[in-house]
DNA sequence: AGATTGGTTTAGGCAAAACTAAACTTTTAA
DNA sequence: TTAAAAGTTTAGTTTTGCCTAAACCAATCT
């Protein structure tokens, strides 16, 4: 058996790559602190220093002390590309495997980090070349092109529109719980009952007529389009 | 978005279930040694010297110095879920995404270090709870009972016999490659035509009634069953 | 403007995981 | 049975990636 070394041809450890993604998440092309990068992360300030310290050898990142990093091209692309696993992964796991919405974000951060260009585009044609993900998030395509970005938030909505729902904030684990307590799914229609001046919650009417309150933080967190 | 924090809970590192998988397929219950343990995992020896005091402070090893390392019940359990993990994984990658035989080794190697143990018994249920893999070496079920090993190297049949191949030894790309040239997969079906006494290597007959000759490399890697 | 506050960076530690060189067992062979 | 060869462990270094404490810049508030 001349098997002897297991041949992975990591380019970039989970570290990097979890800061990449973190960058994309709150900046984009803007420029991010450290502070909020840290956060988003986990780690504290001076690991934050460190680690961008390490980017910016790569040339994954520039950084200016004391005033923000931001991604370069290079970081961008592999930004999107990473986000195009994961998405891809999370379609996977909830269409193939049968999980949950709020079940498969932890497992598909793992799965996001396994690198071989073949098998990220056999899944994606496994899965039938899908640009938007379970939640409704635009799958960055293989050129790093990202499909549009669905609907907008419900309170952006008058009374009486008819709506379909299009997308949802991943806003963790009881966000989803009531959702699936509500029987709210990408694709359910309903109609905009009434808004509280009050506090801002949202009464829709479904499909079967039956009437039921939103509170704004969970409205806020469902993307809709109007019909 | 209550999100700041990515919550893995990587209870052992990839490096950790490398050593374990190694001891494992060179030892399963007897101690293996230094040398082919660094010779396995390709690091030297002082490496693998440290990386064993690691294991064994975690008590997934038993270690006695200058004698050897054998796994404990735990790292035994611990092996054996990894090694399902492989070929659930290599089932899936051949089997869904339509990857050769001889691509999937080093992607699963990559995918079985993702630790969700909801996540594996889906995939197992989704393959169709498999209990032999494409290379058709037995998946470890979840409990930790092996399947069955199947058939034997092809020297061990006579002239005339009728064969079926069940099981190929995972011998790099150059065997892969031949077996695809020889049209040879799992399930194929031969007469064993003639032996040279000269240098052992085996003449096959194929169904269609073609003759062929293997090397004694090829053929010992190659594991049949008698009709 | 100057001082306090807040955010960022440097300095110095620690653990994992690899390495080389040197010391130390164990085995083999004269 | 002792000496050389082979194999293993210790000692000390490196890199990644995290930490705390201390120093340092920047922005605000009186």
């Amino acid at each position: 058996m001349p098997k002897p070394i297991s041949s992975q041809v990591k380019t970039h450890t989970e570290s990097e790559e979890n800061y990449i993604k973190a960058l994309y998440h709150l900046g984009g092309e803007k420029a991010v602190n450290n502070g909020a990068l840290a956060h988003r992360i986990g780690a504290k300030g001076p690991s934050v220093t460190q680690a961008v310290k390490r980017l910016a050898n790569k040339n994954l990142v520039e950084a200016i002390p004391y005033k923000g990093v931001k991604l370069t091209e290079k970081g961008t692309a592999l930004a999107t590309h990473i986000l195009r696993k994961h998405r891809l992964w999370e379609t996977f796991l909830v269409e193939k495997l049968g999980f949950g919405w709020e079940e498969v974000h932890d497992i598909a951060e793992q799965l996001e980090h396994v690198q071989s260009p073949e098998m990220v585009e056999k899944l994606a044609k496994y899965l039938g070349s899908p640009i938007h993900d379970p939640h409704g998030d635009p799958i960055p395509q293989p050129n790093g092109a990202i499909p549009p970005i669905l609907g907008k938030p419900l309170q952006q909505f008058a009374t009486s529109d008819t709506l379909r729902v299009v997308r949802v904030e991943d806003a963790g684990t009881d966000f989803f719980t009531q959702l699936q307590v509500l029987n709210i799914t990408l694709g359910s229609e309903f109609t905009l009952a009434s808004i509280s001046s009050f506090d801002s919650s949202i009464q829709l009417r479904g499909a079967d007529g039956t009437l039921f309150w939103l509170s704004h933080s969970m409205s806020s967190n469902i993307y809709v389009i109007s019909l």
